[in-house]
DNA sequence: CGGTTTTGTAACAATATGATGACATGGCCG
DNA sequence: CGGCCATGTCATCATATTGTTACAAAACCG
């Protein structure tokens, strides 16, 4: 019942326990929950299966999590990722570090689980707004999430599963290119095995959708590189 | 000090000396500071001189903060300014409304000015440009790796993928000059062999390119040694 | 000023890449 | 069961991009 795929957090925690809790609620809060439980292996992962977002606990052994931080946010295709330093340093000199090092929030142990859910939340609507429902506009194109429906003008398009998803991935981030590989791990899925080709088929369904009452062609194609919305 | 242009954050508490103080330290913290008293204000000035960030009390005569950011969050051309709201209800429930409704951070009172410095600092970090996208200058050439887009002082430029790559390259440290050696790993791969008198051609279509709407070439040709930006 | 080396570039053939129509499959619903 | 829709794959076409070569131009050197 996903929108378009779910969305990734990866939890950084070096203690197994509260791992789990925090593990389990974000499940229940609809993530997918990659977990690392230090530093390094957060790193890595980060490679391997970027998340929408990252939850990363101050205190940890070798790599400390401000030094996670600090790193990931110097690097440029990283550097977008909402952090959440999680700390029990509640002294008012490490808050502040926490947030000048990068971090996009900073919650204090013992935190309320509630209100941390609610401020991950905040960083998946400012990254993936179509996941919590909020409505995606571009030029004349107006997509809901809700309702699964996508305007052009004042019509209503009509768009197969596939081409809506394809479309909610474009508009999350107008402008930006997106490479096959990509699109497909974003609108197929991470482990479902299909040619890279067949999203050529499909962008061209979804430009005959987005065309079907005249209009410009709002996809762009990027030779080489892949396709991007205006 | 200032950047680009002075950032502006639209202050809003019904306090007078609660706003003095806020409004002494953000500008020390190098913003322009404009103030409402109350929520029919701020939303007028929101219209009139669009904010960078907002931070709005939650309690207020007549229209609260909340109601305030909930009507801010609902129009499309406001929804992206960040708002941390300020409030002395620290209840659970309350802290997570408001997480909810919209705002992008929540801070009890009575808080700490330094942390809140920070956290304003945090939201600015995410508005501006250095944020939405890294994008590479020089001179008045500019290339966007994430929407895979060249301008040349105001007009887009058509380049081909190879010319793109190469681009890239002279822009990610310009004025180093690259042999056509290391140009053929960095663009064309490590384990592809192509004649290095392809690399000349190439320039030549980059050159070509870059010119295409007028202006100088600003690729260097250092005999014997390779090509350099600027 | 020759002679020599290095670079610029037009032309062309080979190739890679993307668009599109057709088709077979499989699920879903009446 | 039969029709309908969505989907993935394939074959084919059109075109953009690319590598190479050959020759012209420029730079360098004594």
């Amino acid at each position: 019942m996903a929108h378009t795929s779910q969305p990734v957090v990866l939890l950084v925690e070096d203690e197994p326990a509260q791992r789990e809790v925090l593990a389990y609620n974000l499940e229940a809060e609809g993530f997918r929950v990659v977990q690392a439980g230090n530093g390094e292996d957060a790193l890595l992962l980060v490679d391997e299966d970027t998340p929408d977002i990252i939850i990363l606990d101050w205190m940890m052994p070798e790599l400390s999590g401000i030094e996670v931080c600090r790193r990931l946010k110097m690097r440029p295709d990283t550097r977008s990722i909402p952090i959440i330093m999680l700390s029990a340093r509640a002294e008012e000199v490490d808050r502040i570090r926490g947030l000048e090092t990068g971090a996009d929030d900073y919650v204090i142990k013992p935190y309320s689980v509630l209100e941390l859910m609610a401020r991950a939340r905040v960083q998946l609507r400012r990254v993936r707004p179509s996941t919590i429902g909020v409505v995606l506009e571009w030029d004349d194109i107006r997509l809901d999430p809700e309702t699964h429906r996508v305007y052009r003008g004042n019509s209503v398009l009509k768009l197969g599963p596939t081409e809506f998803r394809l479309l909610s991935t474009f508009m999350e981030k107008p402008g930006r290119v997106w490479s096959r590989e990509q699109l497909l791990d974003r609108v197929w899925g991470r482990d479902i095995y299909v040619d890279s080709r067949t999203v050529d088929v499909h962008i061209g369904r979804l430009r005959k959708s987005l065309m079907q009452n005249g209009g410009e062609d709002p996809l762009r194609t990027v030779r080489g590189a892949g396709y991007a919305l205006g």
